[in-house]
DNA sequence: GACCAAAATGAACAACGTTCTTTTTGACAC
DNA sequence: GTGTCAAAAAGAACGTTGTTCATTTTGGTC
């Protein structure tokens, strides 16, 4: 057929297709699909990408590019952070079967995540911590979200063990927690997300408080609450 | 040919074979490569096992086998946690390619992991957590643990931001990670996984340093903090 | 208008997971 | 021993997948 009077595909059209179809059909897709998508046969997408792998780095990008970013300008910082982790998991867990794969593959240096670490190592540097703890921290929190939206992506009984009658506190707190579902309508994975991110913010202040805390004050700033940490 | 003299195959074997694959080779290995590392033709292999998903199971629960628990009934509560966290992602990090797949697929109910998970929660209740929190406390803790794993196999120049001048903190804090790297030995992977660990436990005491500090008193008894439960 | 690159097609390839049939063997009943 | 049946291997084949290659048609440019 040869080229046609106008272009028809362009990267962005494709990958944009790509995660619709991860997100519709829910499992992994094929080229096959993704061109009939388009309305197109399946060697024309390799004129605008260059591999399938490309395409979910394309992916990787335009999910990346949802972390809405601004609520890291908030006050104070650890709300800041909270809100920025609470993003960056939504924007990941809304495409499950994404996660794993895009976990693991490694940044285009001109990806726009790295404006966002910038912004994160300024915010704790200028909140007291050095540079490369700064930087282990910015990982750590999102080793714990992208394994948060791991887990979110997991199948829900994925830690159902009704038919055992071993693990009588496990089975009891398993069904603390759906009772609490259904109360509060958040659901299990959320629930943790919750309480791991509060952990993680928690040691941070708790961290700065000892820091500041070598002068022995007891101090109570903005509403923050202070205490005096024993080994 | 036909039914040998001895069996050659064997569920546990081809498990035990497939992760040795994994480990050397790096990469997905396919039932063809299976087939021949075990001197077999791959339809032979269907006789021992369901699908290439249950040779993952096999390996998931291989791994998971790993886990060394015993450190679990260590004293304090908090170091054991830490020293089973240790364990559990070096289970997995030392076999990288598996962890994005063993991540997401659902347990058998008669996997050993089940005792752990009630050893964990039962450590957290007696630490008194209500039962709910405990679990998602734990999940919170696997979540970390996971992501951690994860960013382990990943590629060690994932966040090499060198060719950008845009984004001066943390460029030196990648150096200051890198340098660090050197003196202590530890990988950045290592370190970031050190510093969320820390974070959590730290915020997990804090929790309970909130709980005992609502009667004002700061007993210490048989290294177990008591409580009322609030609603 | 000639030329070249871009962009689509159609056919094909190798690899993969899997299934089906066939063949040989071992174990057990009589 | 002989017959019967299931287990376990081989061998061939199927459908699907990602990808490549030659071909054809179009758009833009000197």
């Amino acid at each position: 057929m040869g080229r046609p009077s106008e272009g028809v595909l362009t990267r962005e059209r494709i990958v944009e297709t790509a995660l619709d179809l991860l997100d519709e059909h829910g499992e992994a897709f094929g080229m096959r699909d993704l061109a009939r998508e388009l309305g197109v046969r399946p060697s024309a997408l390799y004129n605008h990408v260059e591999n399938k792998e490309d395409v979910f780095r394309g992916i990787r990008e335009l999910i990346a590019g949802r972390v809405s970013t601004r609520e890291l300008d908030a006050e104070p910082w650890d709300s800041a952070l909270a809100a920025w982790a609470r993003s960056y998991r939504a924007a990941f867990a809304a495409h499950p079967p994404t996660i794993a794969l895009l976990a693991v593959m490694p940044f285009d240096p001109s990806s726009r995540v790295f404006a966002v670490y910038e912004r994160i190592v300024s915010l704790l540097v200028a909140e007291g911590w050095r540079r490369a703890d700064a930087l282990n921290i910015l990982v750590a929190l999102e080793s714990f979200i992208l394994g948060s939206a791991l887990d979110a992506a997991a199948a829900p009984d994925m830690m159902d063990a009704r038919e055992r009658d071993d693990v009588p506190n496990f089975t009891a707190a398993y069904e603390d927690r759906r009772q609490r579902e259904a109360s509060t309508g958040d659901s299990p994975a959320d629930q943790a997300f919750a309480a791991g991110l509060e952990l993680l913010l928690r040691g941070l202040r708790s961290e700065q408080r000892d820091r500041e805390g070598g002068l022995g004050q007891r101090t109570q700033l903005s509403g923050r609450a202070h205490q005096a940490v024993e080994s």
